[in-house]
DNA sequence: CTGAAAGCGCTTACAG
DNA sequence: CTGAAAGCGCTTACAG
């Protein structure tokens, strides 16, 4: 509070002006070697640290963040809520005169995906938010962006290489593998448990997968889970008569069951077949809050939700760029996602 | 970005100056109401927002807020993470002309904490952050703040009521609630479990008798925890031959043990006793992310620690008093912590 | 009751 | 290569 160091005081100790300073500072405009040493030293020194509120209100050009995500659907709630973090960081960041503009695209639609790449691309933003669902074309957007400059940050993305300035998302693998501990915590030794993939033909499905795979891993590996017997469905829920045929046959087929991990944020779909048929005392074990998910949660048809604060990754991946545009920080490249464990009894305190 | 409206901008409407327009926004300085309306309706009408850089920028006197919190010591480590928090929010705040200086007391000396309570009022800040451990000597000095018009943020606190701005803490009833919840997901219907309550003689116990109250209020309102036997137990840590001679007794009386529920951060001394016994398969359940419940977390005798992000809470205090002394922001009351389930799959993802 | 002016710390043309 | 000046939006004495 009381004496922080301020450029004019650098420059009154060099014996020089503060823009000199602040051309040294920023690598900008000719300075002589000498006074250019002189005065770095002296900041090193110093510990000096830029106000940031001077610094955005002197700040006069104005930057422009371009946020690409897909549209929330009933088929994919998700993204309503990194949408929400992105809204209240725009809101935020008024003040360092940095705007935000969002592109939403279709997640079934290659070619919506494609469109608004373009508009982007034309808008020539400051720095780019984006969520990379359709990867080979968004590995070639990102090549682009790298010509040109501009600064991009990927959101809910498993990309873990490639010229971005940060990436964000939930270690998948890990997180299935927590939801099989939190199984085998539940059940008894030799019950029998089902794996559901419940995805569309086209949609993307690595995250899937990824969870799969680290639930799968976990058994084998751990005492409790070595005599339990997994069975993995996959159900296409665009198709006629689904879920109810694949689940019905998966009941008659496991009668012993006693356990369901849905690697989608769609275990609401499960939820509901259950109590539709009188089914209880199934562990049930999915992704995601999504306003479904919530009820059956709180109803205690699902056990635990895993969570991954989306919205704070929506929140956090624009502060990010707006820092990196506006007070030239570098972020950690990869920021992980905290996997949280959601039940019945901690939701209303979870801060999303 | 583009035109965001400015005092200026509504001067210019009003047919005033600046000055005017700043005096009916903070209430300040003799206006005459026939001025005033018209700037008033002009601001409703315009969604006027302040500029928050220029703001805290122009903002002359400095704040100074005081924070009285517990030493952390290996009896009591949990505070450091508080403390962590606090500082980071410190740090920040400098922009906004805002400083902090903390004050430790030693938690097992009321006369320590009465002498702290001193300082601080004779330093006469501008606002407090309180950890009111020792609940009536802190309810006096609220009363003195409130006298002298000063704000207060409690912290870690069960205060519900009483004069302050705003209090911070979790749901002490809930979490145990969730811990039963957990334990009863784990354990075979007719186990027996211990709850212990490891506490000095002359601690504060108020948050570990309500964890454990939430605890045994779980069994009997549920399904799976009708028929689980519970025992209570209280051991003083500061008595010579403990907790050994505590423990050996009670597994000798509960040969059946399945699960041991801790009230207190100090799960990690009942890990080392099942560990140093070679005691397998009891489900340990604690609180807070201490270095050594860490350790016995991630080594798997601790099965869950409860946590509540306290760095969250040091720092969130900080701020909160911070915008209410800068911009005049009025907090919500009670702000509720959230109720963290960390396992060892997922504690390297957690942000304290 | 009201306006004009100076200042917060930093940045940005502009002039030399 | 360097300095002086103006400006970002808001606040604060000061003068009337």
């Amino acid at each position: 509070v009381t004496n922080r160091i301020r450029i004019k005081d650098i420059a009154l100790q060099a014996g020089v002006s503060a823009g000199t300073v602040d051309r040294v500072l920023h690598n900008r405009g000719e300075v002589s070697q000498a006074t250019r040493d002189k005065i770095l030293s002296l900041i090193q020194e110093s510990d000096y640290t830029p106000n940031l509120a001077a610094k955005s209100l002197a700040n006069r050009n104005p930057y422009r963040i371009a946020a690409l995500i897909p549209e929330g659907n009933s088929l994919n709630p998700y993204w309503k809520m990194p949408i929400k973090g992105i809204r209240r960081a725009a809101r935020e960041i008024l003040d360092y005169n940095t705007g935000v503009e969002i592109y939403r695209f279709d997640m079934d639609s290659q070619s919506s995906f494609q469109s608004r790449l373009r508009e982007v691309l034309e808008s020539n933003p400051d720095g780019v938010v984006l969520a990379p669902v359709f990867q080979d074309r968004a590995a070639e957007f990102l090549k682009e962006l790298n010509d040109k400059g501009i600064p991009c940050v990927l959101i809910d993305s498993r990309l873990r290489k490639g010229n971005f300035l940060s990436a964000f998302g939930q270690d998948t693998f890990k997180s299935g593998f927590l939801a099989a501990r939190l199984m085998c915590f539940g059940i008894r030794p030799g019950s029998s448990i089902l794996l559901l993939k419940l995805a569309r033909p086209d949609g993307i499905i690595h995250h899937l997968s990824r969870r799969a795979k680290g639930f799968t891993g976990y058994f084998g590996r751990s005492e409790r889970g070595k005599d339990i017997s997994i069975r993995t469905l996959t159900i296409d829920l665009t198709a006629p008569g689904e879920p109810e045929d694949s689940l019905n046959r998966a009941m008659a087929e496991q009668p012993d069951l006693a356990g369901i991990f849905v690697t989608s944020s769609r275990a609401s779909v499960v939820a509901e077949y259950l109590e539709s048929r009188n089914k209880e005392g199934i562990i049930l074990i999915g992704y995601d809050l999504t306003e479904a998910n919530r009820n059956y949660l709180k109803k205690g048809t699902i056990d635990f939700l895993i969570s991954q604060k989306p919205e704070d990754q929506g929140y956090n991946s624009i502060m990010t760029l707006c820092r990196n545009l506006v007070f030239k920080l570098l972020p950690a490249k990869i920021q992980y996602s905290p996997i949280d464990i959601i039940t019945k009894e901690n939701i209303d305190f979870y801060q999303t």
